[in-house]
DNA sequence: AATGAATGAGGATTCATTCAT
DNA sequence: GATGAATGAATCCTCATTCAT
């Protein structure tokens, strides 16, 4: 019972961060949503932090598994940076309330401790599969080119928020593919 | 004596939500660090909603000024675009409380529309700023251009959030500049 | 729980507002008079409007309930008359904190569309039970008095606010009586 | 300057009485209609509670001289009586925002001794009056036909405030001479 | 496992009133 | 005489959280 319930939970989370558009949730809002009573809600997540930590942890696992899924499905390292760029802007990913959530949990990590770790661990692991690409294409410029693409991607979340209509991923990838293109002429297609 | 006090205020909203680092801060709360009693800041502003906005106001006006003083003292497009970046990255935009205040406006923008229209407006405003240095560097990949290096600064705002230690607006600068020296082989120094 | 706890917080609120005498109560002085925070008082009851509404259904649901019983005791048109007159001024209804309460509701009305609708009822039905009596005894009149007999009674529930000491529902009764000898000689005793 | 100033607050309490219908206008409401600041407003009337006491007398005292002007002009007791009634009915007196003024001065009488004493002497003074034309007419019946007529006016008065339109005093007085007629049988035409 | 019941703490907002000018 | 400036006190309402069942 306990995962399901807890799945249900972290799910609803995330739903209600993006319809409300921000951590002013209540734990009512999200249990209801979930199809149960806030007081069971506290019963499995001990605070309503705890909630968001969890909602966190499953995005980025989400997105995580993805990138690994695309990678693993990748030959060569020009390949590789374009399915991290896909996986990152997947609809999966680059839908609106996780959009929102995310911005969100951006929010949440300047306070909270744990949850500026899983940013962290999420920057990193980000920073680590860009740089076995680009280490082979361009050397030395690997680490620059990997914290432009990183804050690039980011931008490209952030400025979704604004948009209207639901997300493109497609020109999102676009607009990262070009940045490569320029820093590796001859390699990314 | 108006002025003076909604100015106090203004940038005490500021601070304190750099402070909490959300938007959850209490009216009492700048107001006590405006100086005042929280009921005089009602009487000021009319709500906790209009001090936010008129924080956003000041926020994106310091740095629209900057960027017109920046632009003023450059010749040439490069020279212009190199411009934009410094004064997007100086001290005065790219402090740590302001940073801050500017992330959390984005989620206000999510729900408050003339939250959304003045970010709009910023972006508007980057935009054409870049595009009118861009166009006659890069002809048709102007916009491409554009799009890319808003998002990328944008990114590079987000980022510095989980940074440790005061803001380095130097790097931001040089990573911004890296990805124009990509594009436009030649030409930004 | 729940429908203990309302009309512990319906017969609170006529309290209370008989004791301060307008409807200057806050939420806290009804829940502590109901034996229950004010927070509770909030669940129950979605604002203090609520609960000022719920009262006035419960005093006007108690004083149609005393005239329907009054009524199915009588029989024949005088005597229903002098039943409706009694239960009009019944210990019951015609109490002081009953009287206070109607009174701010009446005030109430003038605002809130739903306490006028209300008070309408009131009058409506009250009308048309003097009505039925009426009718036979007085014909064509039967509006007219109908219509002054009710002024007289809110007048005489008006008139009890200023007096000190008990009420006297007799002396109400036997002033509304006069009148009705007065209009309908030979009839009502 | 003093009596112009207190004159313009009475009278704009009054409106602004009988535009909220309740006695919840704010100092700033009333000084703002008067013209003069809510400062001022306390210079000349100690308190929010003054200026209600003002407006109380000022309501009373002008009913209290459109009926002595009714009864100068009036020859017996017969026409006297209608005087009364059409002075209380008076479209002067018996105007929405008086109306909904006085329906809440008898709610501060419940609290306020001052105002309780002011309506004591209205009730008094209109007590009175009706004796001086009913002893003639009714003899030992005057008494109890004065507190009947007393409660049918302010029971019309309190009608008043239900209804919608603007108030009709001809049919109140209708209602005031029908009930005399039937208690005063070949006087009152 | 599940929830209804309950509340303490807090926060935005309002307003009568004061006072220096 | 007149007011802008200022605030303390109050009030409604919300919500995370607890607990008995």
């Amino acid at each position: 019972m306990e995962p399901i319930r807890k799945d249900a939970l972290v799910k609803a989370t995330i739903t209600e961060i993006g319809r409300v558009g921000s951590l002013d949730v209540t734990v009512s809002q999200i249990a209801r949503r979930a199809g149960m009573s806030p007081a069971l809600a506290h019963h499995y997540f001990g605070s309503k932090e705890d909630m968001f930590l969890a909602a966190m942890r499953h995005i980025l696992t989400l997105y995580g598994a993805e990138v690994r899924g695309a990678l693993a499905a990748a030959e060569g390292p020009d390949a590789r940076l374009r399915a991290i760029l896909r996986a990152s802007f997947s609809p999966g990913n680059f839908r609106r309330e996780a959009v929102s959530a995310w911005l969100n949990f951006w929010v949440l990590a300047q306070t909270v401790p744990e949850a500026r770790r899983l940013l962290a661990v999420y920057q990193r692991r980000l920073r680590s599969n860009l740089m076995s690409c680009l280490r082979p294409l361009a050397g030395a410029r690997a680490g620059a080119l990997a914290d432009g693409l990183g804050a690039l991607i980011d931008g490209l979340y952030l400025r979704e928020v604004l948009k209207s209509g639901p997300p493109d991923g497609v020109a999102a990838v676009h607009t990262a593919l070009n940045y490569l293109n320029a820093q590796l002429p001859g390699n990314a297609a």
